[in-house]
DNA sequence: TGTACATCAGTGAACGCGCGTTCACTGATGTAC
DNA sequence: TGTACATCAGTGAACGCGCGTTCACTGATGTAC
């Protein structure tokens, strides 16, 4: 109650129009400069006393969205048994990214389907940090592996399983059932070397 | 000469607009009924003659859009020689995946990265033939594999890959260099089953 | 071949909308004395 | 403690914009006789 209400300072202005974006996202509506105003309950004008403009608002949302994504990873990571085979670790990484994105579709549209300044430094890094995370793991399990070339395909796929289940070419619910398809998919690669591919392809 | 120009009478407006709103997208230019009849050089309500809403308009450039990936993909397949590896076959299709994706971004982007409307039967059948062409190679080449998620990790990755580069995450350029990444994340997914993990994950 | 007329494709003015952004402003806060 | 004033956060009217869509229309085409 104590930077909440009514008076003309707001207190905590640009972190509530951070949260009111975020809201409004998840919600589904249209992401504005006057739609975050609106829900923040303040003037249409009053954010751009806090981001220069509709592009900074942007950025700064999806900075939050790298952290909370960083987060859930390192927590998906934790969760993963001691003792688990490294399919059952990438996997659980894998449904933490994936289930990241459905929860929280607009967000995670919004951090990747979009042509990226390169200059907005601190949102680079913050998607730097995610890499952190895989790589690490990627290099802890498989040492000997060519790391750089073996994260970035895992990434892929679970940014393509992402992407295809909030397009809705893979059907998004429920989520233990998406969570399962994402284990299949690390399930089925980790296999390849396995299975014996026909000698030579017929026709 | 036979339809072209300027007479009261297009001749063929439907197609002139499909045209002109895939080089619109391809133009990097803002996606709009008006913008696309400005294009065609016509008055701003003509589409409507042809398409009922701004939304057909978009689901048939975006059927359009998926006859010419499988079109890509059947001559990525075509282009493999037979005695070919199994992972340079996939290789292959993930090549030509990414490369439409990064020719034709705005295209591409419109195709998936868009809730899609499963009522528009032609849409979703035009993805569905996509599927067709990977899942045809994976079941030749791995008969005795889990034919559908192995199909559908591999499109993950392919999809994955092409997205990461179109916003950045991956510089998508040259050309070249992306197609050896792909060839690259291909080959360090099919050795995963030669590279021995550590045993029992350290720490 | 020539005329009358129905059909249909494209026009252009107009609507209401929400947007990003500017500007001069006003009200609250905090600091100097 | 009390007053004067600078600072700063939020206001609200206003701008110009492009959009999707409607409507009554007009010009070209093709068919019937």
């Amino acid at each position: 109650m104590s930077t909440s209400a009514k008076s003309y300072h707001h207190g905590d202005l640009r972190a509530a129009l951070l949260d009111a974006a975020i809201e409004s996202l998840e919600a589904g509506e249209a992401f504005s400069m006057r739609a975050v105003a609106r829900r923040a309950g303040v003037s249409a004008t009053a954010p751009y006393r806090h981001f220069a403009d509709r592009e900074a608002l942007d950025s700064a949302v999806a900075v939050e969205g790298f952290k909370d994504l960083r987060a859930d990873l390192a927590a998906g990571l934790a969760a993963v048994p001691d003792d688990a085979s490294a399919a059952e670790t990438i996997g659980g990484l894998g449904v933490a990214y994936v289930a990241f994105a459905l929860r929280r579709p607009a967000v995670f549209k919004l951090m990747f389907g979009n042509e990226c300044d390169e200059e907005n430094s601190e949102r680079v890094l913050a998607a730097g940090r995610l890499h952190d995370v895989l790589n690490g793991a990627v290099a802890r399990l498989f040492p000997d592996a060519d790391v750089q070339g073996l994260s970035r395909a895992l990434w892929s796929m679970a940014h393509g399983l992402a992407f295809l289940h909030l397009d809705g070419k893979l059907r998004p619910e429920p989520a233990e059932a998406v969570a399962e398809r994402v284990r299949g998919s690390v399930a089925a690669i980790f296999a390849l070397g396995a299975v014996r591919p026909t000698a030579s392809a017929p026709r």
